[in-house]
DNA sequence: TAAATGACAAGTG
DNA sequence: CCACTTGCCATTT
């Protein structure tokens, strides 16, 4: 395992219920700017045996990236039961509902 | 080995 | 804000 993926899924795991993170966001804070894609890999092949609270994973326009509409539901679902709310248009403010992690936790 | 794919992102108009 | 383009890169085909 590398260390951005090491990285990423301490990120992903750190985020708080209520809150959600970008794939672009996490991964620059595990080291590569470019990596987002990646982050998307992790969550598909990893999500299960970490459990990653991997619906709290958003694009950075605030949408939901699935299209697969039974687990675009289920998402959907899961954020709203953490108090998380949508506008018309199924987007999530981030403003309000981005995570931002303190820039030591990945040294503790 | 090459081409296509994807739960993405930033820039431009 | 929307639509479209370009850049990305590991994984899959």
């Amino acid at each position: 395992m590398t260390p951005f993926t090491e990285s990423v899924i301490r990120i992903i795991k750190s985020i708080p219920t209520g809150k959600v993170m970008t794939y672009g966001q996490i991964a620059k804070l595990a080291g590569n700017s470019r990596g987002a894609r990646q982050v998307v890999h992790i969550l598909h092949s990893m999500s299960e045996k970490y459990e990653l609270p991997w619906h709290r994973v958003i694009n950075s326009k605030g949408e939901i990236s699935i299209k697969d509409e039974a687990s675009r539901f289920e998402q959907i679902t899961l954020l709203l039961n953490e108090g998380i709310e949508f506008d018309l248009y199924e987007r999530i403010d981030l403003e309000v509902y981005q995570y931002h992690p303190p820039s030591n936790f990945l040294f503790k």
